[in-house]
DNA sequence: CGACAATGTGTAA
DNA sequence: TACACCTTGTCGA
């Protein structure tokens, strides 16, 4: 899926285009329609993101709770007000950037939403423009209370990094012998890596990704929540993952090529950027592991 | 056209 | 550990 970073974009984005809004929510596929009837008609009063979890308040004191899973992905369209609304979820190639909608600039007459293409679990309408939900692993009209144990079951989230939140972290992944590159997936450990990430700050620290988190030294935990917290900040900004530095990159102007954008990820049996040691690739809890066998030795 | 993978997660065995 | 979930782009026949 998209990792925390999309998500949290999503937050913000839906707080720009739709916040203070009537908004009309219907489920064209159906499989959604009961939890839709329960919103359709009120106010969205604002959004929040956790982590992969996204929490659409309503002024009726419900809840849409959102995860994306594994391909789902939020399409929007509208007039000049969603102009730079990004299309965001499941990527289908490596260094794929969200896709924005421009529909609005040059179409000043929006004349409401199209008619759903494919399966849109839910789709929200305002007097300005729509979203559609597709492929969502979880999507759920909840309460407080039942948001409130969502957010019970999730570790600190590096995007919001509160006070207190690296100590909790370092705490949770010095505490198993888990290797720290399944802690790092662990979302009660930390709230918001995915698969990229994962291997990409293990690279970045030079951490071996099969040391048991109880071998961690608090340090090397305390340098892992700092590089995550720099790393998945400019995945914000960027609305993509870029994990290497500007001397890695080939292009000369923004942001790099995708394949110039991570370090291992993807790039099993490729020379190691930094010391050309061949990437290695295994299967860690059914998900794929990149990783330079030489420079994370640590 | 079918098989398969994909930045996940929950549940059963 | 396996698979169910459920969507779409890619790749090979």
């Amino acid at each position: 899926m998209p990792e925390g970073h999309s998500v949290h974009r999503l937050a913000r984005q839906f707080g720009d285009v739709f916040a203070g809004e009537r908004l009309a929510v219907t489920s064209p596929q159906g499989r959604f329609a009961q939890g839709a009837a329960l919103l359709d008609g009120h106010i969205l009063i604002g959004s929040t993101a956790h982590g992969k979890h996204l929490f659409l308040e309503f002024e009726n004191s419900l809840i849409l709770h959102v995860h994306l899973g594994l391909y789902g992905a939020w399409n929007f369209g509208g007039d000049a007000s969603f102009r730079g609304a990004s299309s965001i979820g499941a990527p289908r190639r490596v260094g794929e950037r969200e896709v924005r909608d421009d529909a609005g600039a040059d179409n000043p007459a929006y004349a409401g939403p199209p008619d759903p293409v494919g399966a849109v679990r839910v789709r929200l309408t305002s007097a300005h423009g729509w979203a559609d939900l597709r492929g969502a692993t979880t999507c759920e009209t909840i309460t407080d209370a039942e948001a409130a144990s969502v957010l019970a079951r999730l570790g600190p989230d590096p995007l919001q990094n509160l006070a207190g939140n690296r100590e909790s972290f370092t705490e949770a992944a010095l505490a198993k012998r888990t290797p720290i590159a399944a802690l790092l997936m662990d979302q009660k450990v930390i709230a918001g890596v995915g698969n990229v990430y994962r291997a990409e700050v293990l690279f970045r620290q030079g951490l071996d990704p099969w040391l048991p988190g109880t071998a961690l030294p608090a340090e090397a935990a305390r340098r892992l929540w700092d590089d995550t917290v720099a790393v998945m900040s400019d995945g914000v900004r960027d609305g993509r993952i870029v994990t290497t530095p500007p001397r890695y990159w080939t292009a000369s102007e923004g942001l790099p090529a995708p394949e110039d954008s991570h370090f291992v990820y993807r790039r099993q049996g490729l020379d190691c950027r930094n010391c050309g040691t061949p990437v290695a690739l295994a299967e860690l809890g059914a998900r794929k592991l990149y990783w330079c066998p030489s420079c994370q030795s640590a």
